[in-house]
DNA sequence: GGTACTCACCTTAGCTGC
DNA sequence: GACCGCAGCTAAGGTGAG
C-alpha cells in the first residue's frame, strides 16, 4: 500500500461551492435559492452551482443553455474573478498560519503539508478542524478538508468530506475526512477509475477495452500492460495511484511555464482583419502579464477553434525572446496565413512559453532594421505604469480599441 | 442542439549536432 | 564520407484538472 518510509501528513482543503459562496456573502438574500455563477451568455458554461441548483442536475462545466433548461428559476450571476481572488488570498493566509508548505492548486483549493506542524497544533485531522473553523470565522466561507499521507489520497478524502445530493436531497458531509494507510485499499477499490487523477473520457474508453471499471479491476492489470495501453508516464502513474501510492511532494511555489489568453467570440469570425484585431488585444494582455512576471518568452503559440470545434495550434520560436504585444503580434503574423478563416473562427487564443530571464539584447543588426522588442520596451513600460495608475481599460493598442471584451470580464464565455 | 478558460504535461515526429 | 545512435530542441496535437 503506502511506503513505510513516507510518514507525511498532507491536507487537501477544498472551498465548498467557492464562487457561489462568495457571491452569497454580498447577496445574502439569495441563500437557499438555486444560484449559478457563469453561464450568463448563450455560449458560456457554468463555473459553479449552489447545492440547491445541483439538486436540479446543474453542475460546473455544463453548457449554460442546458443549465437553464434544467433549472430555469436559478439566479445566474456573471462572476467576479477579482473578488474571488481576494477571498482566496484571505483563505491562504489562514493556511499559511498553520504551515509554510502550502501549494495552491486553484483559487478554491490547496494542499498543505502539516508534517512539521503536528507538534505545534496537534494531529493532522485536528489541524483540519482548526483550519475549517478559522476559515469560517475569518471569511464566512465553508471548506472541506481531506487528510492522508499523500496528495492523491488527501484529495479524494476532501471529496468524501463534502455534502452530497442523495435522492434530490442535500446531505451534509463530515467536513473533515481522513483516509489512513490501513483504510486506503477499502476506500479506493470500489471507486470508479474516473476518480483517479489523470483519468478522463479518453482514458476511461481505453480502460474499458480491458474490462476495467473500478479501481479494484485496475489493480488486476500489470504495470507493463498499463504502460502499453496508456504510455510510460500515464500508465505507470495509474498503476501506483490504484495502490494509493503518490510520491509527489507539496510544492509551495511554482514558476509559471506558460501564459496565455483565449476567447470565444459571440459570433464566428470570417474576416482575417477582424481576427487579427482580436489577436492584437489578446497579445497585449499576454505581454503585460509576461512583463509583470519579469520574464521573456521564447515561444509564441496561436490557437484557433473553427465553427465545427476542430482546433488548429501553431507555434514558433522567434530569434529573440518576446516581452511586448508588438513582438507577439509579429510572430502571430507569420502563423496567421495557416488559418482557414473561411471556415469560421469561434475561438482564438494566444499563449507564450519557454520563459527565459527578462533581458533584452540589442545587437548591431537591430540598427536600421524593423523595430525590435527592445525598441518597444520603453513604450511598454509606460503603458504598464498608466495601467497601474488608471486601470486596465485606460490604454491599449489603437487597432484593438472598442473591439471585444475586457479580459477577465465574463470569464466563462461571452455574456450575450 | 451544444460544449469557457487557463495551465500543465504527455506523446509523437522531424530536424540537427555530435 | 556515409551511417548509426543518441540527445536536445521544436512543433503539433491531445488529455486532463479545476
Amino acid at each position: 500500500m503506502v511506503a513505510d518510509t513516507d510518514p507525511k501528513r498532507i491536507l487537501h482543503v477544498d472551498m465548498d461551492a467557492f464562487f457561489v459562496a462568495v457571491e452569497l456573502l454580498r447577496r445574502p438574500d439569495l441563500r437557499g435559492l438555486p444560484v449559478v455563477v457563469g453561464g450568463t451568455g448563450s455560449r458560456g458554461v457554468v463555473a459553479a452551482a449552489s447545492y440547491e441548483a445541483r439538486r436540479f442536475g446543474v453542475y460546473s462545466a455544463m453548457s449554460s443553455s442546458q443549465a437553464r433548461r434544467l433549472c430555469p428559476n436559478a439566479v445566474f450571476l456573471p462572476g467576479d474573478l477579482h473578488l474571488y481572488a481576494d477571498y482566496s488570498e484571505r483563505v491562504h493566509e489562514v493556511f499559511n498560519s498553520f504551515s509554510p508548505e502550502v501549494e495552491g492548486v486553484a483559487l478554491d483549493e490547496a494542499f498543505i503539508d502539516v508534517t512539521g506542524s503536528v507538534q505545534l497544533f496537534g494531529e493532522a485531522s485536528s489541524i483540519g478542524v482548526q483550519i475549517r473553523d478559522r476559515v469560517l470565522a475569518d471569511t464566512g466561507l465553508v471548506c472541506c478538508v481531506g487528510v492522508a499521507s499523500n496528495k492523491f489520497l488527501a484529495k479524494l478524502a476532501s471529496r468524501a468530506a463534502k455534502p452530497k445530493i442523495v435522492d434530490g436531497q442535500i446531505v451534509d458531509g463530515p467536513g473533515v475526512f481522513e483516509v489512513t494507510d490501513d483504510y486506503a485499499s477499502a476506500f479506493l477499490e470500489p471507486m470508479s477509475v474516473r476518480s483517479l487523477w489523470g483519468v478522463g473520457a479518453a482514458t476511461v474508453e481505453k480502460l474499458e477495452r480491458f474490462g476495467v471499471a473500478t479501481v479494484a479491476d485496475l489493480k488486476q492489470l500489470e504495470r507493463r500492460v498499463l504502460v502499453g495501453a496508456l504510455g510510460q508516464a500515464a500508465g505507470s502513474q495509474l498503476f501506483d495511484l490504484a495502490r494509493g501510492i503518490d510520491p509527489r511532494p507539496v510544492v509551495a511555489s511554482r514558476d509559471a511555464k506558460s501564459i496565455g489568453h483565449e476567447e470565444t467570440f459571440t459570433e464566428d469570425i470570417i474576416d482575417l482583419g477582424e481576427l487579427r484585431t482580436h489577436l492584437v488585444r489578446l497579445s497585449d494582455a499576454v505581454a503585460a502579464r509576461v512583463r509583470r512576471a519579469d520574464v521573456a518568452a521564447r515561444t509564441v503559440s496561436l490557437k484557433i477553434r473553427y465553427s465545427d470545434f476542430s482546433n488548429l495550434t501553431r507555434s514558433l520560436t522567434p530569434e529573440a525572446a518576446v516581452t511586448t504585444g508588438q513582438a507577439i503580434v509579429s510572430a502571430l503574423d507569420r502563423l496567421l496565413p495557416q488559418c482557414e478563416i473561411e471556415r469560421g473562427v469561434r475561438l482564438a487564443g494566444v499563449s507564450v512559453s519557454n520563459f527565459v530571464e527578462s533581458q533584452v539584447q540589442l545587437t548591431l543588426d537591430t540598427v536600421d532594421s524593423e523595430p525590435s522588442d527592445g525598441d518597444w520596451m520603453d513604450a511598454a513600460d509606460a503603458i504598464d505604469e498608466i495601467r497601474k495608475r488608471f486601470g486596465n481599460k485606460s490604454i491599449g493598442p489603437l487597432s484593438a480599441m472598442g473591439h471585444g471584451r475586457d479580459l477577465g470580464e465574463s470569464p466563462w464565455g461571452p455574456s450575450h
